[in-house]
DNA sequence: ATTATATGGATATAAAAATATCTACATTCC
DNA sequence: GGAATGTAGATATTTTTATATCCATATAAT
């Protein structure tokens, strides 16, 4: 029970639902709304009003009786508990198509990122610029990651040349990943990798319409 | 305990794995192997051991005592269980592109899915192909559905033609969605929607940075 | 003032999922 | 042949997550 045994704990699904509230948040910011109050979030995300509340409790948003969650305060407590209260520097490695289309997303400094940089490796896509980030060859990983003082990186390469790009980042001292790759990457401790599987979804759907 | 209401529990968690483990035994059945052990394949996908017995278990997959699960019949078991073991009928809604990169990816018939149609209503986009696959006008997707008789949609559409989109698709009978737009889509029951969102990923990276 | 109502907050319960423990059993190795 | 080993299978436990219930309270209607 000391000062540093305080454990933090944010259920993973709680943290995955809180972008949901973000943009009806950022919404009804928008309209000028002080106050929005859990059931209508549950309207507008179709998650249950009370797993709302206790998500929202669990950041420490801010409420008012009877009236319902502070928006500009709610929109805070939740960027500040994701970091997006400001701009993590990213890059990109693997501008193929998966990559060209994150490249593409203008959203995401909504999301505390800001993608400044991607890597390739073929002639053709190094040199070019998409939607104004340039592309360096992957040879070049290193110093640009140290000059930009680059944090997080996007990985959209194939499964085959994952992992070794993976032991050059580590080596460079990347500690976020957030990989596109069908493929579990094997990194040392202290390195957070964030796999987004595409299939995983598509079992789902195709799970639910076998059942239903 | 009627004939009707053997509840197939099989959890959403187990279902999202499966396809990772579908990965490793295609791997190992390429190179001959007749058996795979529930260890093995906690190496390979970083999930443990016990948790794939039971996921395995859950799908009827078959197993040798003191030797593994084997890889064949697991295959057809996952396969069968997702549906995957004959091609859905997909089309996409929306190439633009995130639209443009799933076309481009020519690993979904693996996974039971086979985009023979997209749709679109930027002038520039309608009457190309993509990795060999029609852009048709959006007015078209009534007819062309039923013409080619589709299944699933895959949804990438802004957000504010999303629910538009999904009220035609609907109308038209598709008992599937696939939603890559970062909103809830309102559907009548019996319509399944499978909601992807890219920032439930990155929220989960963020948090895991900060608490890390 | 009084009452009705909708809300956040707190607590309790249930359901889902992960993890641990033990057993039986083939295979391999002495 | 006998013991050690590594496996699936079954069961039990714990943890996590979701859901339900009740309560105090601030607002609005009467």
């Amino acid at each position: 029970m000391g000062l540093f045994s305080k454990k933090n704990s944010v259920s993973v699904q709680t943290v995955r639902r809180l972008p949901q509230y973000l943009r009806v948040l950022y919404d009804r910011h928008a309209y000028g709304r002080l106050l929005v109050s859990s059931t209508e979030l549950a309207e507008e995300t179709q998650v249950p009003s009370i797993v709302i509340k206790k998500d929202l409790q669990a950041v420490g948003a801010p409420s008012k009786m009877r009236a319902g969650f502070k928006v500009k305060g709610t929109i805070s407590a939740i960027e500040t508990f994701l970091g997006w209260d400001n701009l993590n520097k990213a890059f990109l490695v693997g501008a193929g198509h998966l990559g060209a289309a994150l490249l593409g997303f203008s959203g995401f400094k909504n999301h505390g990122l800001e993608i400044v940089a991607a890597f390739d490796t073929h002639p053709e896509r190094v040199g070019e610029e998409i939607n104004g980030i340039h592309v360096y060859h992957t040879a070049q990983l290193k110093s640009v990651i140290e000059e930009k003082k680059l944090q997080i990186a996007i990985l959209t390469v194939p499964v085959s040349a994952a992992q070794g790009i993976t032991d050059t980042l580590v080596a460079c001292g990347i500690k976020a990943i957030w990989n596109f790759a069908p493929v579990k990457l094997n990194v040392p401790p202290g390195v957070a990798v964030q796999q987004e599987d595409i299939a995983s979804g598509l079992a789902q759907l195709c799970a639910t319409l076998k059942s239903g």
